[in-house]
DNA sequence: CGTGCCAGGTGCCAT
DNA sequence: ATGGCACTTGGCACG
């Protein structure tokens, strides 16, 4: 293709805030939070009209380049290759895509005021432990979960039937040693702030390192295995059905 | 664009390795490490040959639903969809693309051998300091650098002119607490390991938010101000930007 | 805006 | 495979 018909369409693309998807022969540099350069090599070009810009390899799940949105695009017609621009001011940073050779240019004008449902996040596991203390322990009484305490960002918040305050840090994963690190971090500050010395800590996750563990225990903390929830409850399942039609 | 023609198209550009762009109004239903529906809307599938599949909305820069690589994808025609199903075993995930309307498919077999080099991460960060230890003190001598040494990953690990240890985590963003907690972790790893009480621990960034400063004060550490190399320090950063104008 | 923290995180490299 | 951790992390919620 071209190089002038293929900016053209492009510009006119970009006008029409149409999603643009370029297949081309193309170096990429970028210079910005970091720093990077790939040589020529056949990649796939990705513009949304929010000023998001994509550079994907023909393999892997992450784009090789990108610019955040907002970005500003500029198109001009070098010696061999079209020079494409993408200035981003707010932070600072610059990609230039020059493409050698353009197989193909599609752009579609897509609309889509959907937005994704999600279930089986860590706030779905707190609310989980705080609607079901027992899980945790007999001897729970959650009083908080998933919020901005004056002690900090504290997962389930609660004590026991001795009136001993207990946190309980939830991990949808497996839990490592930052996790214990972060619930150590949550105990010493509620400790301090309340002057006391006797505060329970628990990690809740379905899976936890060897290393952790052991840090855990050292610790005095406990790890009590449980699987965040992951599927739609009955009434959000026909409520998806409903949305549909 | 009718349904049959547009599995035959697919199915021929996947046989053929091709990387797949479809422009679609669609659905999707995800199962796996959780669970996820986004009900019909105008979006763009992304089919790559090593099995990654990508739905992108027409803005923000992550996909709205994705497979990893070495998925598989499966077709058929329902009454009113084209229902494609991408399993992957491995991960024990399925994600299920219902496409009402087809607007096109467009393909291309790319080919890519480059690999991008970048400059300015974490790694280049301790090399530096590594070589130019004067920039954390006139007083440090390395010897270590991103080794997994048996006290486990240190940045950077030294000693000064009293023998005593060093210990340098670096950062190429703003440190937050979870980087004074990482430190005060490796300082006690060592600690306890050698049986010593006195190491310094020292993070290394281009800045450092106020409670983690405290934090850090507080358990006797302290703040050195480097940037990652190739990287504007927040204040060269300003400047740039009043260069600008 | 900065700060904190989750993410279906992803990717890389180590044991 | 598991683990430990950085990432041009991205994204959101909150002070």
């Amino acid at each position: 293709m071209e190089l002038y018909p293929a900016m053209d369409e492009i510009n006119n693309a970009l006008k029409k805030n149409h999603i643009i998807v370029i297949f081309s022969n193309c170096n990429v540099e970028y210079s910005g939070r970091a720093q990077s350069f790939i040589a020529k090599g056949d990649r796939m070009i990705i513009m949304k009209h929010d000023g998001t810009i994509l550079v994907h390899k023909p393999d892997g799940r992450t784009p090789v380049n990108w610019m955040p949105n907002k970005s500003i695009i500029e198109i001009k017609v070098e010696n061999d290759s079209l020079e494409i621009t993408c200035t981003n001011s707010k932070t600072s940073e610059v990609m230039i895509i020059r493409a050698f050779n353009i197989y193909s240019i599609t752009s579609a004008p897509l609309v889509d005021n959907e937005q994704l449902r999600l279930l089986g996040t860590e706030k779905d596991m707190s609310d989980m432990l705080y609607s079901t203390p027992s899980l945790i322990s007999e001897d729970f009484t959650p009083v908080s979960r998933e919020e901005q305490t004056k002690y900090g960002f504290l997962d389930v918040f609660g004590h026991n039937s001795k009136g001993e305050l207990v946190i309980v840090e939830c991990k949808r994963y497996t839990a490592g040693l930052d996790s214990v690190t972060q619930l150590r971090r949550y105990v010493e500050r509620v400790k301090k702030s309340k002057g006391i010395t006797k505060v329970q800590g628990i990690i809740a996750a379905p899976n936890i390192s060897q290393n952790a563990l052991k840090m855990l225990t050292d610790w005095g903390f406990s790890y009590k295995n449980i699987s965040p929830p992951y599927r739609f409850s009955k009434e959000e399942e026909k409520q998806a059905k409903i949305n549909e039609f």
